[in-house]
DNA sequence: TTCGATATCGAACTTATTGTTCAATATCAT
DNA sequence: ATGATATTGAACAATAAGTTCGATATCGAA
């Protein structure tokens, strides 16, 4: 990829997620990007279609960093997969927030950012998929599959998002014990 | 109230629900909704003072009808309480969901609508506080109060959304089942 | 260094939407 | 019948989205 258009991409994520970290995505205009980023109004639609889609560019990139265990491209956070006990995997997914690693935070609490959310439950659709042999058999038998991997799903980011509105007081451990319990 | 007005208040419920049973609710305009209800654009901000006051007007009177077990106000729903068995509460919502009145459904399933939501979550709120005592108490020694409630609420508009999704094929009685199964 | 390719710029432009204003008109309640 | 009020429609300003295009700057490769 061409230095400029790097430089270009990188100027307009910037300025995107430090917008996100003032306001809502849903408040957030073209204008303001561009401002910010400090590139032509041409460049911008150069490079995104819509403000959706650098949101949804933006997401590839986050998640890639805090879901990477998924893909098997990142070998060094093999272990959460073999660590004790098995709430193992959603503890490193709740430290890895705790983190707040390019505002995702701001993105998840939001009540206008349905469409970064749909994002997030998918990565995590991927990952309750291979880890929900985790929870006992005996739970899933009287009701459907997809309820109950909807169920989990719905319940780690309900846990999630009274956690970041309690700002987050917890600890890590804390917060997955209190999930598992809640589960 | 003036026979104009009311005439007028409903014109554009209508044309509101109608709307918004094709399309989301931020990609409906003003325009189409005066269109549709065939009033002048002056009328409507005579009423209104932008799109979201007239959604929460309406669900105002939505939830009035779905929620008016809660206040007392009609004493003939008042069994729903005495009823067999602790799922009594949560059956007779979605029973009354299932009606569809007035496109509800719609509403609650689109991925855009945390507005709504966050109206139906109030009147959800404000229910399970006052039936929290069905669920056993030993659950709630481990975990806060308010992340208890925040996950009963939760986990119903999950199983509502899994519900509708899923076309709705199963009875009410069965999602209850499913809903107290999965908490 | 040179040169062809391409990314950026910026300003103007069209289109769409929001919310306001106002005078003319229609409808209301009494 | 009449005074009060709701509705109308058109015009208006303001904001934003997305496009277009010629001029300019920067790139990567030879």
């Amino acid at each position: 990829m061409d230095r400029r258009q790097k430089k270009t991409r990188q100027a307009i994520f910037n300025a995107f997620t430090e917008l996100l970290s003032k306001k809502d995505f849903d408040k957030i205009s073209v204008g303001e990007i561009i401002d910010e980023a400090d590139v032509g109004r041409a460049t911008f639609y150069a490079h995104f279609e819509t403000k959706d889609f650098l949101l949804k560019e933006l997401c590839k990139e986050l998640f890639c960093h805090i879901f990477d265990t998924e893909n098997g491209c990142n070998t060094e956070h093999r272990h959460i997969f073999e660590c004790d006990g098995e709430s193992s995997v959603f503890l490193h997914l709740f430290r890895h927030l705790q983190k707040n690693d390019n505002n995702i935070l701001k993105l998840l609490s939001s009540p206008n950012n349905e469409l970064f959310l749909g994002y997030f439950k998918d990565q995590l659709e991927i990952l309750v998929v291979d880890h929900i042999s985790l929870f006992e058999a005996k739970k899933r038998k009287t009701i459907p599959d997809s309820l109950f991997r909807h169920h989990i799903i719905s319940t780690f980011i309900g846990t999630l998002r009274w956690w970041i509105d309690n700002k987050m007081k917890e600890t890590p451990e804390c917060i997955t014990e209190y999930f598992f319990t809640i589960l």
